[in-house]
Order: structure tokens, then sequence, then C-alpha cells
DNA sequence: TTGACATGCAACCAAATGGTTGCATATTAA
DNA sequence: TTAATATGCAACCATTTGGTTGCATGTCAA
């Protein structure tokens, strides 16, 4: 569950699109994602792989079924670890850079 | 200023690393930069124009430098448009596969 | 039991990525 | 003016990535 690799599996939008696939229904069938995927079986399979390998996504085989459950909590750590540190700046930032830019002379 | 170049932008550890850099020195020139980095002046050049195109570094050229300062706005939009969406189902989805898992019969 | 269906595994391929080296250009300082 | 410094540009290269096809395995249903 390293950040490094919930940062890489946001990266592709086919995952991401998986994500909200799964975030509007989740515990989906490989078979059932595959069908709003423009894609082969097997290339979801790997963008699968990638985002269980984050943690994103939980998989549950019944029978010969493989259902994906979406696991929120690693984008909350990326949420509250990573970007919270920008947020804080935020303002301060933006000000300060106004003012840079203003001054604008060699 | 699209989504994708920003999660593309923020996928490397590299260029994470270099967020991290301006964020606590705004402003820092190219040279000063690639002090930090362990790979040539050229690599660097490039993570930065990643970044530029994901607007999440404004340069100022100054003379025969050339400044680069954070613009935190982008993670702020993935945070809020994106992530917030995934957020609000945190807990019911936790509880929910719990329950899954725990009737774990086919 | 047997066929259909859902998934797994592996080899292969083109394109993108992250890095290098070499050289060009522009600005500052001596 | 000239030399050093800061950056820009382009060609090149190895590896990773995102996708394919082909075949194997496991499970359900008739």
């Amino acid at each position: 569950m390293s950040m490094d690799a919930v940062f890489r599996a946001l990266a592709d939008p086919t995952r991401r699109q998986l994500l909200d696939s799964l975030h509007a229904r989740n515990g989906q069938t490989l078979n059932a994602l595959c069908g709003e995927m423009d894609m082969t079986r097997q290339a979801v399979t790997k963008h699968l792989a990638v985002l269980e390998e984050a943690n994103l996504v939980t998989t549950l085989r019944r029978g010969r079924e493989k259902e994906h459950y979406l696991n929120p909590v690693p984008i909350n750590e990326i949420a509250e670890r990573w970007i919270g540190k920008f947020e804080r700046g935020r303002l301060d930032a933006l000000s300060n850079l106004k003012k840079r830019l203003e001054r604008e002379e060699p």
C-alpha cells in the first residue's frame, strides 16, 4: 500500500474510469466491468491488477466469478497526508506569487 | 489544466519530490532544483516541463535564470472534485465490504 | 458428463517514459 | 570583449506501459 503505487494507479484514465464504475456500482465482476471498457478483457484485468496492488480495489472470488470492491482508504490517505500539506500553503503561495509577478523588474 | 495532466504529473516520485522542494522553498531556479536531484539537469528540465504543463508549476524568467513557483490550485481541484466523491462513501463502503466478506458463503 | 462461460497466464508488440549526451544560445561578470 | 554561467533543444537509448492474441484452467448448468 505504498503511496507511490496509489499515485501510479491513479495516473491512468482507464483505471480512474474503473474506480468510477465501481463507485457507481460496487462489487462488479470482471465481465461486468469489461462491458463498459472499450478494450479486451485481458487489458482490463491488467488495469485491475494495478488497482489491486495499490490496494484501491479488493476482490472476492465467488464461484467462477470475481467481484471487485472499491477501497477508498488509500485515496483518503493521500488526501490527508499529501494534499493537505499543499493545501495549507495555498493562499499564501498565491499571494506571494502575485506579489512576485507584480514587482516584475530584474 | 486538464485533470489527466495533473494525475499524470503526480504519478512520478521525482516530480513529487520537485513539488516538495518548491513547497519548502518557493521560487528556486532550475540549477537550485537540480542540486537536490540525482540526475542530469536535462532530465530535471523535462520533469519540470511536465509539471508546468499540468499547471502545477509556474515559471518566471529573470535574466539568465528561471525561477519556479508552486501552484497548488490544481491539487486542490483534484481534492475537491475527485477525491471528495470517494470520501463521501468511505464509511459506508467499508462496512458494506465487511458485511459482504463475513457472509462469506456462495 | 459435457459444453458453455468466467477467469488466468504468457508471449508478443508499439508507443510512451525517463534518462542520457552533445551542442547551441543567452546573459552576466571580469 | 571574453569567459563563465544558466538554460534550451534535439537525437538517441533502455525500460516500462498499455494493449493485443492464443491457449489453459476452473466452475456452472443442461
